[in-house]
DNA sequence: CGCGCTATTGATGCGTCTCAAAATGAGTGG
DNA sequence: CCACTCATTTTGAGACGCATCAATAGCGCG
């Protein structure tokens, strides 16, 4: 247990987009002063449950998901370490979807209070904030374009673009390869696929030379031809602070 | 043009969910001093434009979508009266989705600055803001379960409940029966079908029982057996203010 | 070594897309 | 009020893609 700022991936992740100040920081490290260790596969928050807390990810992978009654399953969000999860839940008494890790997790929870603290004391953060939300939005809307019109393969294609793209954010000396700790049936929840469809996809993009596979490790080999493939739109680069307050 | 507070569906709109203070009136109507009117069918800010302002609709129905280059279309949001458009796109500097109308509408377009003099002023008012894009979110989330992993038939009753539920925020006097000034082709950019397919879904739940046509309006007969169907979550009923800064 | 989970591969079926034509409806001008 | 146009909706036939089911192969781990 820390709230030391060092060794904080929340900061981290926002420094990435814009100077911190001191208290900035002091407000970040309390949102990670507790932390829960979490199995792999473990539902960490259960749909309908009353809502708590949300939380920081400190380590691991994680993802929201959303039941239907007959066992279909539909995967919403990827949560990486630096995530903020639960904001879609904040308006709300009860969570909306269910939160499971797929690795050894470590999450930070918080009450919503610390969120309105930030509000009504730091605007310029609370911007930021606003700005990460939104850009999860995004995400969603780009999930949403896969799913509702994208083949199977164009899909798989985008997942791992999307993947990519993502975590060369915080880890600025990846290049081409990433680990990808989803199983092919969890990669199905996610794009509204079944995990037969994926294996199918991945090995075709894999034998027409635009990824490789070792193990858990994907390799992006052709990154222009997929993104021209799904017409990949890459917008995570940075965010416009240019509206931001001033402090 | 007129910046009254009387006649504002924003203020109308948010006053469901919290009580607003003169101040937070005053800056919802600084939102809506500007007024453009649309014409039905027409694109206001396309895919990839420089994004200037936000937009709070005043009248009429506008969806935001996406495109593929060879003609497919993803609807991703649909907008009405009362709406703020364009929360997605304020982290970055050019627009992620194209804004269209299809009916005619009136939209009052804002500087995303207007959004930060918000932040540095007005706590209490930020945290509902922000409640209300997470829930523009959970929206998101549920389209996001309808087109991954429902049937046509589905999908096309999940809309017309999710509809329902919507509009019933803001016109309280709506029991069973609404206007859908969209066409079948757009439905199918909605839900990540053809037109065909729409229509056909469309005609099994109104021999089903479950909806009846007159016309663009749709009225829904058997509300439990739909929700039933689709396994429906009511929540949008209110929002949590418990944790919202005081003033 | 053997167990269990995950991935692959193939055969078959179903649902939605595609293509096309007819029916319906709204708007316009004679 | 009718004739005409144009867009939307409906209906049908056929093709295609993904789901389903099932069997095999691969891999991590005790």
């Amino acid at each position: 247990m820390t709230s030391s700022t060092d060794n904080s991936c929340l900061v981290t992740k926002l420094s990435h987009y814009m100077t911190l100040s001191e208290t900035d920081r002091g407000h970040l490290a309390r949102l990670e002063e507790a932390e829960d260790e979490i199995e792999p596969q473990t539902d960490c928050t259960t749909e309908g449950d009353p809502l708590e807390r949300l939380y920081v990810v400190k380590t691991g992978w994680l993802y929201s998901y959303l039941d239907m009654p007959d066992g279909r399953r539909q995967i919403v969000q990827l949560h990486h370490a630096g995530d903020m999860v639960g904001f879609p839940d904040i308006a709300f008494t009860r969570v909306a979807t269910t939160l499971r890790s797929c690795t050894p997790a470590i999450l930070c929870p918080f009450p919503k209070s610390a969120l309105s603290e930030i509000f009504a004391t730091a605007p310029r953060l609370t911007a930021l904030i606003f700005a990460i939300a939104a850009r999860d939005q995004i995400v969603l809307t780009d999930m949403l374009r896969a799913t509702g019109r994208m083949t199977a393969t164009e899909r798989v294609a985008n997942l791992h673009l999307s993947l990519l793209t993502r975590l060369r954010i915080t880890n600025s000396r990846m290049t081409d390869t990433f680990n990808l700790p989803l199983s092919q049936r969890e990669i199905g929840d996610v794009l509204g696929l079944t995990n037969v469809s994926v294996s199918k996809s991945t090995t075709q993009l894999e034998q027409d030379g635009l990824i490789a596979r070792h193990g858990r490790q994907v390799q992006i080999l052709d990154e222009e031809r997929l993104a021209q493939l799904v017409s990949f739109d890459y917008r995570f680069d940075n965010i416009d602070t240019s509206w931001f307050p001033a402090y």
